[in-house]
DNA sequence: CTTGACCTTCCAGTTAGGGGAAGCCTTATC
DNA sequence: GATAAGGCTTCCCCTAACTGGAAGGTCAAG
């Protein structure tokens, strides 16, 4: 299967696929005679398996430790949920900080009059 | 002031003071003799300004307009209101995605042993 | 006079790809 | 068999907003 084949069948463009190759997460299962990467099931299956994973925003280190734990028989489940705690915590921070960023901003957005006159309250806040 | 003393005076790393003046946020006052950047009351509280913006997630850019506003004696608040409102969008578009993904994962998580074996619903869900 | 702490510019690296050029390869059509 | 369209390759530059570091000039103290 050629690379644009396989991107389509995992969801991804092209040259995220060609991406992946580049830094040893997803590897071409090999090359044709003429040079261009071969897919197959294989590599289709860990390509989504990649995509999902970015979706729940796994950086693409993370997502290597991922891919091996998904390719280990032997694996502990404690592995997969330690990695996956950690993406949680890091949500729920990210979290905190957009609520009370939004808090403030609300207010303030709220209590400008948005008219052509110069008096802010966001100005006053920022200045 | 040199430009340590007004980075500090600022709340920021000197490298950023550096950035900024080199991006034409925050100029300099002046260069003394020696071609050392100068700083003055009024660019500190330019650069203090705009350390609070970027607090709230505005882009150089949009810190750009803001400073622009805030230096403007008659602007219209509206402008303000305007940019400060796209933010404040961007900002609940991103805490609707977060909390979608924290639901989802928080539900796995949950789900997931965590021992010594490999069976892992997180693995499942992403295989 | 020298040491250490400033300052300067410039270059490279960070994340996760996107855009585009130059040049081969393949396939369809005439 | 020739040609044109499209797909593939590598390579390099670009993104945001800095951060780290190297090489070299400046300044105040001892």
């Amino acid at each position: 299967m050629n690379i644009s084949h396989a991107a389509k069948a995992a969801g991804l463009p092209t040259k995220t696929v060609r991406y992946y190759a580049d830094v040893g997460l997803v590897a071409a299962q090999g090359r044709s005679t003429s040079g261009y990467r071969t897919y197959s099931e294989r590599e289709i299956r860990k390509l989504i398996f990649v995509r999902r994973a970015r979706e729940f925003g796994f950086s693409i280190e993370e997502c290597r430790e991922l891919l091996g734990l998904y390719e280990k028989d032997d694996r502990a489940s404690a592995d997969v949920k330690q990695i996956a705690t950690k993406r949680l915590f890091e949500i729920e921070r990210k979290q905190r900080e957009l609520q009370s960023l939004h808090d403030e901003l609300s207010n303030l957005v709220t209590a400008c009059r948005g008219d052509n006159r110069p008096d802010c309250p966001i100005i006053n806040y920022l200045g």
